[in-house]
DNA sequence: TCAAATAATTCAACCAATAAACAAATCCCA
DNA sequence: TGGGATTTGTTTATTGGTTGAATTATTTGA
């Protein structure tokens, strides 16, 4: 079952053992020789040459000078990630500002825009209207700087549906909103949409000494989290995961907007962090602890506006964790703020781009060649 | 990073192509031909009769009357699991029986052993030791049919480590029991221990009509839950994930053994349910929620004792889902009786040898005719 | 009885990785 | 200063596995 259902040829081991090869330069810390990756990944070194040869030919990774030297023989050739390479479109619309940005394969920053206006009150249409103002100056920026794009990512506060449709997004005000089209007929890019939260862990995911599994909580008007498993995103049966916002915390509280009673939201949304910091870490901390009894998460992020008050909360989550988690004696749970600031879910829309291309290298030399 | 990180050779394409055909046949309603097997896959035919011939040579596949004719042409042979191949050693420890049963390829259950004695004031070797007394007759029964058993699964209710050491097991009394190492001697067999829940959530995968995505919940005297995530057992970090029983349901509500106030296991468990079942459906509705909210699960099979009450509790779960899941008038939730009974675990644990040949035929073959 | 149709096998060609030999470039030591 | 040791990277023949086309096998229907 696990094993994908489709046949294996040939050129699905040159697809996958390119992607290896890729993942390994990107993964390491220094400059790798063709001879080093051949080490850590097992492949010859006869085939990681061949390979890096149609990933130099692709710009997707770049040859500098050799890493500092060791002992005797021939010196070596370094690799890298192509900063010339295929970069990503980051997006972003949420309540009182719209941003853009250019992400470039090696994972910098290399353009931003951010425009600060109260999307509650407009129509969506003009929030789209927006952001494609952005996305254009990013784009040009980009080609400026001889980028090529190979795809946009657009991050929104709200439910979206498999294909990208925005069902819900209470705190703009959306219901049933197509942003893909739009936005694909005026960058003439490939578009996907996504969660806030989702696209902000996955951010998370790629900042420095990141763990691969873990929760990360978004503290803003409303309260999302991504769920993290092993480097991957879980996004559940029906791309609607990470409801923390209206886990019951107390079954008979206040009334929540939803309808329901007791939500976490009512209990550590912004609004009542502020009010009460103690009461909004205890909220958290039992709901975190349900997460991590049916989950067994190791790491919790604490981003949005939670990473400010991180300090505040942390003892009263931790105490409830170490309470509620009926493992907590066995394994720890360790508790961080968020590495990535408010642009969080803007890089992580870029970097899901670049991550596709980063996963599947193959597929985009065939798409590039073809232009 | 969600490819494996291991390189691919051609022998890999072999083995992802053989599981493929295997799996093809087993999930075929009737009996495919090498050329349905060829359209439903998209391998070659020519590609197909090779794989097929290795299957059958390794006792994996047999071939068959043909299926019912359809046109003109040559009838085709049916291809289906061997009933003669590899079989599975499922075994059960849990609080007041011990069971083994011998699993098919196919499925079928060919013998099972059941003993009733309350293990809770045995010392762990002595219910050991009468497991392997049930272990050697299901392997007599086994090897009287001509079978071969590919290895054996062991099913406890308790928190297992990565390895297979059961480091807690309350309702049984255990402490950091090692039971593999016994179990190997005894039987000669690769052995692996698991939670009880988890193994019981993969047979009802198995069960007719299980659909791909679920969450299994075992309602014992305490409760556990397996997470099944696109046909994939979803283990946690640590191997601990679905303590659901843990969850707080009353943040300040009845003492718990656990040290914590208010878990579900406290409003949920036998005892609770037996006292009064309207209680017991509020408070699971209510972790339920907590759970589809966090992971968007379309669908949850109460099996262990909730599976005889399932209709009285039903109503009671079925509202707190309603009022408390966020997505709940976008997608349902549909809750159903586990369709296996006390059994379950038992047979998940057979069902968890089997799939492992299921899933990965070549290592199989190769361990066969290195014998 | 022969053509059409469908199933399964055979065989040459191709593609990708491997293993081993070879070429290139540096260090180290006499 | 020069030769061996050492490491990197490339070249070449070989192997394993899938493909595609042709071939053989077996039935239905005109």
């Amino acid at each position: 079952m696990s094993a994908s259902r489709s046949p294996v040829r040939q050129s699905s081991v040159r697809a996958h053992n390119l992607a290896l090869v890729l993942q390994t330069v990107a993964n390491s810390a220094d400059r790798p020789s063709r001879a080093a990756v051949s080490a850590a990944t097992g492949l010859t070194r006869a085939t990681v040459s061949a390979l890096v040869d149609d990933l130099i030919a692709g710009t997707l990774l770049t040859e500098l000078d050799p890493a500092p030297r060791t002992g005797a023989g021939r010196p070596a050739a370094g690799l890298a990630l192509a900063p010339d390479g295929p970069a990503g479109l980051g997006l972003e619309i949420n309540v009182d500002y719209l941003a853009a940005c250019v992400v470039d394969l090696t994972g910098a920053v290399r353009h931003r825009f951010v425009t600060r206006a109260d999307q509650r009150l407009l129509p969506p249409c003009d929030s789209l209207a927006e952001v494609i103002r952005l996305a254009a100056r990013a784009q040009q920026a980009a080609t400026a700087d001889g980028l090529v794009l190979a795809g946009a990512a657009l991050a929104v506060p709200g439910l979206v549906a498999p294909g990208g449709l925005v069902r819900v997004a209470p705190n703009l005000g959306w219901q049933d909103v197509d942003a893909v089209t739009p936005l694909t007929a005026a960058t003439g890019l490939p578009v996907t949409v996504d969660n806030e939260a989702n696209l902000a862990a996955l951010g998370e995911l790629r900042a420095d000494g990141a763990e691969p599994t873990f929760l990360y909580v978004s503290g803003e008007i409303g309260i999302g989290a991504g769920i993290v498993l092993d480097g991957e995103l879980y996004r559940g049966g029906r791309g609607w995961s990470g409801e923390i916002g209206h886990v019951t915390v107390y079954p008979d509280g206040r009334p929540c907007r939803c309808g329901a009673n007791g939500c976490l939201e009512q209990y550590a949304g912004q609004e009542a962090v502020a009010a009460d910091p103690d009461l909004a870490a205890a909220a958290l901390g039992i709901a975190l602890s349900a997460v991590v009894n049916l989950l067994d998460l190791g790491v919790i992020v604490l981003g949005g506006g939670y990473a400010p008050e991180f300090e505040r909360l942390r003892g009263g989550i931790e105490a409830e964790l170490r309470r509620r988690v009926l493992t907590a004696d066995l394994a720890p749970v360790s508790l961080r703020a968020a590495a990535l600031g408010a642009d969080a879910a803007m890089r992580g829309a870029a970097d899901a781009v670049i991550r596709g291309v980063r996963e599947d290298p193959a597929g985009w030399l065939a798409t590039a060649q073809a232009v």
